[in-house]
DNA sequence: CGATCGTCGTGCATTATTGCATGAGGATTC
DNA sequence: GAATCCTCATGCAATAATGCACGACGATCG
């Protein structure tokens, strides 16, 4: 048995496909086809049954699921311990975070970093779903929520005010009303965060004008005259075309934690970059 | 990475030169040093010492080591699992006994065996060193001693009797001195085995002639004249050159039991053959 | 101290594997 | 119901990996 066929077979196992599979793999259909009959050959079974909606699992298959799962964890861990033992100051480095926050807050340090250390290349991924640490999807992840993995090494990073913001020019609204008041708020996906429950609160016969996940897009909303919006202050503050609106009470801040796979610990690029991090972000507040 | 290379990487940490992992693997040794070199390239770290007395692990290939191992576990478990899910009468079998047990109780029954079910080829290994169930250098092992691994399912097979013999026409010695008398033993490795101990109690001054790990080498020095021997009756009964002596006192006999791996359990071909060894051996004496 | 044995690395021919292009089959869509 | 889109399997050419033969180096032994 071919232990890397065992990778060909998580990947149609888990994509259903032979087409799907090998364009995560970096591979072609034929090939994956034929590899996993030499695997299926090797153990002596069949592992799929070939169905008109794809390859789906037998109960042989299964079970060898689960043994490949684990070898890949096991792989996978491995990976990560021999990254975590570069010392160069070379290679990339994969940070995860909310749009606005990777935007005006990560943006300059990572620029600053990048002049330091040119031989390093930093790839920031701003996406809605969280990226896996122990899959190495990123290598260092911002959010708001603090990381409760043990084999996760974090801290907390700073805390961020928000503030009620509307389009330059505009009145602060009389505060427990908000009759006639169009606001932008979250996603309804996200409608128990503190900052739309304090909005609710505070403007509770106020219209929602319109959603989004994406507090860029609720600024951009709020500027162009859509509605007042709850922002976080960086990122409120720094587009002149807003202006914050005094209702006599302010919205509840977030605070904002950053976390990395304790196997990378000794990854000296990712140390840098924590630190310059830290001394840029976590510095004015300690 | 490549998780072949894994593989690959084991064998060189064991054996210590690339040619001798070659040979492990079934490979040569240029590809050896090849992947290997691959697989350091993919880590990014060198994982051995090229000292002139072979390939060393450094302290980051020692760290490999151990997720490497881990994943061969699981790799074997998988193969096993596999295995034991064959349902054909067709295929390999390895047994594993001691030397005599081999030849004098095993042979008949893997014969009558080969006859009923051709397609399986049936390999026995009499070896001094115990081979290894859960790495599955044997599928069915027979010893001395009850299995205490869990993974392994186990059951008394049959209790042998032991008998002093002596050259064909010799007199029983007086039991309690031995005085004058020759003897065959056991390896000293093994002196504390019941029946070595036994035959120093009953001839206490009994002068060893020549020892042996392997029985049927105690019964042939025997038959030659070597000296009286402590012999499974198995074995002295069917050697017309010997002859059981008794002195009153009975040596010591042995239970034999047989164990497997729990994986295999399901392996058809496993199950006809023990069921098979069961009727013939252990089915006189239940 | 020379000879021999074993080790590893490298060039080159062979072999095996891969990728591409194509065809067949089935489900969905208009 | 024909067209389209997806799937997988297969033949063939290009590519990559392998095995063999050789040379260099060092250790061991007579």
């Amino acid at each position: 048995m071919d232990w890397s066929d065992l990778r060909i077979f998580l990947a149609i196992a888990r994509e259903g496909t032979l087409g799907a599979a090998a364009r995560k793999i970096g591979q072609t259909q034929p090939t994956m086809g034929r590899r996993l009959r030499a695997l299926e050959q090797a153990l002596g079974q069949t592992l799929f049954q070939r169905t008109t909606d794809g390859f789906v699992l037998t109960d042989e298959g299964t079970a060898v699921l689960r043994h490949a799962e684990r070898i890949e964890e096991e792989a996978l861990a491995l990976q990560r311990h021999a990254s975590g033992a570069e010392t160069q100051l070379d290679g990339l480095l994969r940070l995860s975070s909310s749009d606005w926050f990777g935007t005006v807050m990560l943006s300059p340090v990572i620029a600053a970093f990048g002049k330091r250390h040119p031989r390093v290349t930093v790839e920031l991924l701003t996406d809605a779903r969280l990226y896996s640490l122990p899959r190495r999807e990123a290598d260092l992840v911002f959010r708001i929520k603090p990381f409760s993995e043990p084999e996760i090494i974090s801290r907390k990073l700073l805390h961020i005010p928000y503030a009620l913001y509307g389009k330059k020019g505009s009145k602060p609204p009389r505060a427990g009303d908000g009759r006639g008041v169009r606001v932008v708020t979250m996603n309804v996906e996200f409608a128990d965060m503190p900052d739309a429950a304090w909005l609710k609160r505070a403007l509770p016969n106020a219209e929602v004008a319109s959603r989004s996940n994406n507090r860029q897009a609720q600024a951009e909303l709020c500027a162009s005259g859509g509605g007042l919006a709850v922002l976080p202050r960086p990122l409120g503050d720094r587009d002149r075309r807003l202006v914050a609106l005094d209702i006599g009470t302010s919205p509840p801040g977030r605070d904002t934690f950053v976390g990395y796979h304790r196997d990378l610990k000794r990854l000296a690029r990712l140390r840098a970059l924590l630190d310059l991090v830290i001394e840029r972000l976590a510095g004015a507040h300690p």
